[in-house]
DNA sequence: TCGGTTGTCGTAATCGTTTACCTGGTGTAA
DNA sequence: TTACACCAGGTAAACGATTACGACAACCGA
């Protein structure tokens, strides 16, 4: 394959030159600058981004850990974040963990003598004492979405007590006394802070907190699916259920459907996500909705910040407002 | 941060022998091994897989082009490849083209430059002469599942016609005789291999074939969605409709569910892919599945092969055949 | 004692770029 | 004429690994 030296001596010039018609970086003459252009395509050149690398010490490259890319909502993440981060001239090393800490670190290992220029993560169970050696090497980590660690880096997070407030409140607004909860993993903030917001809805509206309405699911489908059946099998079932996500809703709208309970007549359902599948269930789901886009690029504007140096000392972390999408499966026909 | 000639220094050895060690490539002492380790993690040594990568001339990494990951189907297929690849030590670029030829040019370009070792397409629209430059290159292309280029590179990909006649079929034995059929973009092979595979099962069955059951979609949901509305609104509606892929079905069930028309009974529906989301649909979704584990392990041993060169001359195609998979949404409940 | 074998490890070139520094040539004002 | 600025472009040292060769010592059998 042709290098940057076959291109200078064809074109009768030194590398040097080569170099710098290739990234402007210098004043050529424009005699020269046609003859290595000319050069460059009669050779096919194709500049060596692994050399560059070396030496510039920048890869150009981020990497993105997420549980799995297989969910909807992790795949919205990685399109989103994938595009912000090509558009600026980056490219993505997609690093699917499979909600193992174990594959988690082996990730961080790899990415980190592949010499990534940074990486986003949406982790499961990375502490401090994982990331703080990246950060001593000067490469920077943002969180997305999961807030496992704040302080030492930086991250863009959601604000999920008020928007599992917001989805709760929503559902006592149309006349909901018992409503169900199906929770994720126990371990992860989200779900906490998601619970936080459910009960203050209730205890702002005098609603007793009743913990036999609450089951634990774990972000899929299936998890949906026995949790809402075990809700309606209560003595007392609760009129409206409240899925931590979106695809355990979805999940709980097929024990719906199985029961010929009309939704939201007889059952009302809110996901939390939003992503874009939820427009295209029957009937179409209800659901707090994550400004992905805007995450992902305020994730990699932050990342950058740090890669060129133009971030403060102390760590940054935006919270977003997440907003309450009402849809058919809530609302009760005009 | 800490090279190998700081180890080196630091263990009183020289840098052959630290890399020596550090890939097991010739016998070295116990008591340098030792010493070497030591100096290794006391310098919290990380070795520079950009440095190695120039050298040796390959970077353990493999172009993944694929037009949405956010679709269920293209996310399944991400997953399942860059399982495979990391389990083998390779990491995978995530290129997104969003259905765009420029934007798989682009790509193209760009991870020539980065050196990948090989790449993996799903594209809508590169052709030979794209392609035949990163081959000369020895850089191998891997087509996956849409067969537009044959014969200058490996390709694996699945028998649409069969597969889309299994579905035609099974809608005929379940006594359907009017069935619609959603399809997707007409310059895909993909299209025009599922509609010849529908138009067999009706000749072979004696049905007449009638275009005015044909609607175009794009694959996605909303088109589904559009599809399905023309066609129940013929004078002569279908009893049954074959929708392209999964998610168009998916729009097809809302459909379904907006006129309360009974699924499967007043009407039935089939999709393609087999994409897990269907299990969970209400009804389940009856489907046409594509093996993707396998053929993502097929694609990168094809890969792999050439990679090391211990692949005939000629290309190869692997086609695999999918399986039926009938579900809630044709099967009458007995 | 000598030649050969084996075990261990070092020297230095190389991969393909970027870039700090230097070199001539030319124009221009003093 | 001299000094200086400016323009165009070359030289060669990095970047951090791998690896072809070669060196040296110890041992062994003849």
């Amino acid at each position: 394959m042709a290098t940057i030296r076959d291109v200078a001596q064809l074109a009768g010039v030194s590398t040097a030159t080569v170099s710098h018609v290739l990234n402007n970086t210098r004043t050529v003459s424009e005699m020269t600058r046609e003859r290595v252009v000319a050069a460059m395509d009669e050779l096919g050149y194709q500049p060596n981004a692994v050399a560059r690398s070396l030496r510039v010490n920048e890869t150009l490259t981020i990497g993105l850990i997420l549980p799995d890319v297989e969910l909807p909502f992790f795949a919205w993440v990685a399109k989103c974040i994938e595009k912000v981060a090509s558009d600026l001239g980056y490219n993505i090393i997609l690093c699917n963990s499979g909600w193992s800490l174990n594959r988690e670190l082996q990730y961080l290992e790899n990415l980190q003598t592949r010499r990534v220029d940074g990486l986003i993560c949406i982790s499961v169970g990375l502490t401090n004492e994982h990331v703080a050696p990246l950060l001593k090497r000067h490469m920077p980590v943002v969180w997305f979405e999961e807030a496992r660690i704040e302080g030492i880096s930086d991250a863009v997070l959601i604000d999920n007590v008020t928007g599992a407030y917001e989805a709760t409140m929503h559902l006592i607004m149309q006349g909901h006394r018992r409503i169900g909860c199906i929770l994720g993993y126990g371990q992860a903030t989200v779900t906490s802070d998601r619970l936080s917001g459910y009960q203050q809805a209730l205890r702002e509206a005098g609603l007793p907190f009743d913990h036999t309405l609450l089951c634990t699911g774990d972000y899929e489908a299936p998890s949906g699916l026995r949790g809402a059946r075990q809700l309606l099998n209560l003595a007392e079932p609760p009129s409206a259920i409240f899925a931590f996500n979106d695809m355990m809703a979805l999940g709980a709208l097929q024990v719906a459907h199985e029961r010929h309970l009309r939704v939201p007549d007889q059952l009302a359902l809110i996901g939390f996500d939003g992503i874009p599948l939820t427009e295209f269930m029957s009937p179409s789901l209800s659901t707090v909705r994550q400004p992905i886009p805007e995450m992902s690029r305020i994730a990699i504007d932050l990342l950058l910040d740090r890669i060129h140096d133009r971030a403060p000392n102390e760590s940054r972390t935006v919270r977003i407002e997440p907003t309450l999408v009402p849809r058919a499966s809530t609302l009760l026909p005009m």
